[in-house]
DNA sequence: GTTAGCACTCACACACGGAGAGTGCTAACC
DNA sequence: GGTTAGCACTCTCCGTGTGTGAGTGCTAAC
């Protein structure tokens, strides 16, 4: 199982790989430049300091690390968590006790979907230290109706309930005119729903305009083509929405890298996050991909968003509903640990969607 | 109307009044120690420094003020916050253009509940430099059901959908025996409103207990109480929670305060937001006493909010729902102008709950 | 009671200096 | 030729010292 291309950017010797490794593999753990000294001392190299450091200083002519200062340690670019990522990175997967407790979870919790979501970031967030975890609601490109509802929940007001084929729901207030009964409304429901199922919103907008309309139009029908554009109205909305719902946890995690000690910069992270639109292009790019992807640090276009790297995994069934679990987390990540989490957790929703929508 | 219980505590005369007031204001404006000579510049207090000196000598002896050190302006302690919003502030109003603004962008926003506490988040949040908005969804103590829905999702499962009688609805996924119909469903659900309208979920499940069992039971009668239990376990969870939706706004702008420049002090506030159970308790604490309240810095129990303020006022009809909006900002906040736009924001949102489940 | 004057205090900004960490280079070594 | 020991050099960090300015508290005069 290739997961990702390897060695597409030229690879190195291996004792230079091995140095890079150690370097990004020290500095995520202590949050410091580091020494060539420090490398041969906790890492078995069989090479000195001395030597270290010409290699040292090869990778930061490549681009692939950085200086500080003249008489500090090394630092990694993004450059060289890019590299890593694509060719150092070990394929670990999650512990199968961690598989097995995760998997119980999901088990215990109601059957519902939102909570699976919160429960999807949450063990995110558990399973990197320093990230936050990320999950939006499988989103669908036009929904289908599979079922509508609708019910009275005042004179002049009703409540109308849409569940869509693809496996999530929405609901919206609609006006009424005034008395209305609840016979009435379940007269239409029935036949809103044969007019509606299995349609989306622009096949739904056609049928209400086929209808016989003007004099002719009794009540019911008045009625009927009245909710349907309450109803069309939501699903177009819905349609518009580049992320349904997102879902976040941890995100006190990632205030707590020293990175993050000035809250400025944390302040960025959050506007970051807001900024749907940004996310929106990202999970698009990821369902495209059909497969995990990493963005890093300046990898990222808006400015905000360049101190962060994101690990996103797409779910659920391509052409049907789509979303994405991940983590986020400051560019200095455990990418390996991060990678491993995220596909798991991906697979885990893939499962319980697939058993929900079969 | 008298809002807030005057004079409680002993007034001083009207110039140390006077002085107070425009340290505090002078302070939530600057952020930084209030100087004598600052004031008497700013301030038409009608005195020289030397004598303004002696009043804040004096203020200060009486704990509602503070010197970060000998050579330092004067700070406002909670004390002196708590007097000046007692006593000191001024009882404004939103102003005119401002509340049709607001009124108008209600009237704009579809006609669905979480929209508006959104909305009314993000109002409070932008009314008030520095401060976050906050509003909950209005919380039944007990509620009673208005309509049960069962749809089939797929062979084995099927969408619980209940609207409550307070205006709030919920829903979950069921288990069901495999082959079970949506004939089959609408019939259970027929029953299941007959047997659950206007009840509470103690009510329910009373009704389930008596209805025949064991070898009289048809199939329709299993999936009843199969469903019924579902519907109680859904609405008794319910029922427990103290909060059931937070909405917030404007965190950033909390954030930006140069209180909350260390992102230390930033976690804490997030996470005391996540605390849900103190929150639970000043909602229900705003709820009993029925008007806006505050809560200063140290008048928080959780350690990490001692150096926020709350601003909460409730809405909707005692007895029935009650949520709660407000603002949240740093204990340095403009209390005048929080308390107008809480208080303008918690009457709108009375008349919208009015409106909708008169 | 109010105010001018003044001594006193203290944070803040800046410069200085030593210590320590870590590099880069060179020359010797294998 | 690659590797390594040795060493000079650089730069941050931290503690110390000092001057400056803001602001108070006190006193004595108004």
């Amino acid at each position: 199982m290739a997961r990702r291309p390897r060695r597409t950017i030229g690879s190195l010797d291996t004792r230079s790989d091995e140095v890079l490794r150690a370097v990004i593999d020290e500095y995520v753990i202590s949050a410091t430049p580091v020494s060539s000294g420090s490398l041969v001392e906790h890492y078995p190299l069989g090479v000195s300091s001395a030597t270290v450091r010409n290699i040292l200083s090869d990778l930061e002519a490549l681009g692939l690390l950085t200086h500080p200062h003249t008489s500090a340690g090394r630092v990694p670019t993004d450059a060289g968590y890019r590299y890593y990522v694509q060719v150092l990175a070990d394929e670990r997967s999650v512990p199968q006790v961690e598989q097995r407790m995760i998997r119980h979870q999901f088990g215990q919790v109601e059957f519902a979907s939102e909570h699976w979501f919160r429960l999807a970031a949450s063990t995110l967030a558990a399973a990197n230290t320093g990230t936050a975890g990320l999950a939006t609601t499988a989103k669908p490109r036009a929904v289908r109706v599979r079922h509508v509802d609708l019910v009275a929940v005042q004179d002049r007001l009703a409540l109308l309930v849409v569940l869509f084929r693809e496996g999530t729901m929405k609901q919206t207030l609609q006006n009424l005119p005034a008395g209305t009964s609840q016979d009435q409304l379940d007269r239409v429901a029935g036949l809103l729903n044969v007019l509606a199922i299995d349609r989306t919103a622009d096949e739904i907008a056609v049928a209400l305009a086929d209808l016989p309309s003007g004099e002719a139009s009794s009540d019911d029908l008045d009625l009927l083509s009245r909710v349907g554009e309450g109803l069309v109205r939501t699903m177009r909305e819905f349609d518009a929405a580049l992320i349904d719902d997102l879902f976040s946890d941890g995100l006190l995690n990632v205030m707590a890298a020293p990175e993050f000690d000035r809250s400025e910069k944390v302040r960025q992270v959050f506007a970051a996050l807001e900024n749907r639109v940004y996310l929106g292009s990202l999970v698009e790019s990821v369902a495209r991909a059909g497969s995990i992807q990493i963005f890093i640090g300046h990898e990222n276009r808006p400015l905000e968003m360049q101190d962060v790297s994101l690990v996103l995994a797409p779910y659920g069934r391509i052409g049907h509903a789509i979303g994405v679990v991940g983590v986020l987390g400051p560019t200095r990540m455990p990418y390996a640990q991060a990678i491993a989490s995220v596909e798991f957790v991906s697979g885990l929703m893939n499962e319980l969607v697939e058993h929900l929508y079969a």
